[in-house]
DNA sequence: AAGTGGTCTAGACCACTCG
DNA sequence: GAGTGGTCTAGACCACTTG
C-alpha cells in the first residue's frame, strides 16, 4: 500500500481511490485469493483518512464479492475471479464485444404495431397501445446466432422509428438521445426446439435445441422500457449465472 | 415514522431496526412504488440517531434493490417486487418448498468412488481423490423433474456415507454436521435434448428438450465445495433470472 | 434559498479472534 | 492484551434539485 496513491484534489472520492487502488492489485495478482487486505486502521494511518473512509472502500469492494470480512480476524480477498462478469444485462452487442466477437445484425422488421396483449402486459400498457417493433437475426462473427423481437413504448421513444439505425444498439440509442438508463430485467429462459421457420433463419436443423428468452428490462424507477423474446442456437450458446445464496428479506 | 421505533438496549443495531421498520412499510404497502422515503435528516431528527446512522439504513435497503436515491432529490421506493427473490441459490427441496411443491427423491446411487476428471478440475482436487457421489431423480407432487449427480470431496464430508439420508437436503446435512455453508454457486445452463436413458427416468420423449446445468458451489473462503450436474425437462421448467446493470469493476 | 444525498473527519465503545 | 471489524456520534463541506 503506497503513500502516493491519493489525489485529495480529484473530484474522485477518496475512498473510491482507494478502492481502485485495491481492485489494481487484486486484478495484478499482488493480491491473491485468500491473503489478508489491509486492515481498515492500516488503510486509515497510512494514507492519512479517517477509519470510515478506510471502511466505505472496503465496504464496496465487499458488495462487488472481491473480499469478505471476517469480525476480529480481518478481511480477504475472496475465491471469485475477476475474469468473469457473470450474468451482467447485456446487450446483445455489448456481449459480443465483451467475447472479443463481431456483433452483426439483419433486420427483419422495424415498424409500429399495436401492442399485443402479452407485451402490453409485460410494459404495463393499455391494450393496443403503440409500439414499435424491432426484428433482428443477430450474428456473431457472420454466423446467425439468435432471432430477437424487442418492443418499446412509442410514448417513451418517439420518432425512434425516424432516428434510429436499427442496426445499431439499442441500449445505446435509449441513454444517449432519450435519456433513459436500463437498470435490470427480468428474464426467463426455457429449454425447446427449433420451429421450421426458426431454423432456416438460423440455418440449423428442424427441431433443433434452442434457448427460448423473454426479457423485460426496467428503468432504475421501475418503469418498464423494453420487452424483448428471442430465439438462441442451444449449440453455440450457454447461459452463465452467478447465484449467490442471501439473508432473507423482510420474511417471517 | 413513529418514534418508539428504537430500542437501545436491544443488542440489534440501530440501523437495522431502522431497517426493518422501513421494509415493513414497503412490505405492508404504506409506502408503495415511487414514494419518498423519509430523507436521511428526516430520520436523523425524528429518531435523535446521527445522519450516517440513518444512512446506513437507507444504503443497506438500496443495496437490497427496495429503494433508490437521487441525489438532490431525495430517495424512493423502488418497483420492484419483495414477494419474488429472483435466482437465490436454493437446493432442490428449498426450491420447491418455495414453489408450495413437495419435494421427494428416488435414489439412484449413493457410493464413493475417485473423481474423474471433469469433477476434480471443478472442485480443485487432485485426480482420483476420493469423493462421494449421489445420484438421484427427484420430484415435485409425485412428477419426476429431473436427474440430479452431487459429488462432493470425501475429505470435507467425512463418514457423509454413513450419517447422511440421501433423501434429505444435502445443503442442511452439510451446514449442521460439518458446519460448511454454500456461498454462491457459479451454474452453466445448456438447452439440450434428452437421450433414451433420461427420457426414461423423466418419462419424457427421446430428444425432448431438457435443460442441463453443470453447478460448481463455492463456501465464502472461495473453496469449492460441490459439484452438480443436472437434467430437467424442458416443459416443467424455466430459469427465471434477475439481470442488472452494472458499473464496469476493474475494467481499462 | 432550502432541502437532498455524497463524502469526509476524528473521535468512541463494543465483541470478536488469536497468540 | 493487541488487533480486528461492527456500530455510532456530531459535526462539516459539497453538488445537485426544486420552487
Amino acid at each position: 500500500m503506497g503513500f502516493e496513491v491519493l489525489d485529495r484534489q480529484s473530484v474522485v472520492p477518496l475512498y473510491f481511490q482507494i478502492q481502485q487502488h485495491l481492485l489494481e492489485q487484486i486484478r495484478s495478482g499482488s493480491l491473491k485469493a485468500g491473503d489478508p487486505v489491509p486492515s481498515e486502521q492500516e488503510i486509515s494511518a497510512r494514507l492519512r483518512v479517517s477509519r470510515m473512509t478506510a471502511r466505505q472502500a472496503l465496504k464496496s469492494l465487499c458488495n462487488l464479492g472481491l473480499v469478505y470480512s471476517q469480525r476480529g480476524k480481518g478481511t480477504f480477498v475472496s475465491g471469485r475471479k475477476l475474469e468473469k462478469d457473470f450474468r451482467q444485462l447485456l446487450s446483445f452487442s455489448e456481449e459480443m464485444h465483451q467475447r472479443g466477437s463481431q456483433p452483426r445484425s439483419k433486420v427483419l422488421t422495424f415498424e409500429p404495431v399495436l401492442a399485443p396483449a402479452e407485451v402490453a402486459a409485460a410494459l404495463h400498457l393499455e391494450p393496443n397501445e403503440q409500439i414499435v417493433r424491432l426484428r433482428r437475426v443477430r450474428l456473431a462473427d457472420s454466423i446467425s446466432v439468435c432471432i430477437e423481437t424487442t418492443h418499446v413504448p412509442e410514448k417513451l421513444f418517439p420518432d425512434l422509428l425516424k432516428s434510429f439505425e436499427p442496426t445499431q444498439s439499442l441500449y445505446e440509442e435509449m441513454a444517449q438521445r432519450y435519456g433513459i438508463r436500463v437498470a435490470y430485467a427480468d428474464e426467463v429462459a426455457e429449454a425447446s426446439a427449433a420451429t421450421p421457420a426458426e431454423a432456416k433463419l438460423l440455418r440449423i436443423r428442424h427441431k433443433a435445441p434452442v434457448f427460448r428468452f423473454t426479457r423485460t428490462a426496467f428503468s432504475v424507477d421501475g418503469r418498464a422500457i423494453e420487452f424483448v423474446k428471442s430465439v438462441y442456437r442451444g449449440d453455440r450458446c450457454k447461459v452463465v449465472s452467478r447465484l449467490t445464496r442471501q439473508v432473507k428479506i423482510g420474511g417471517r
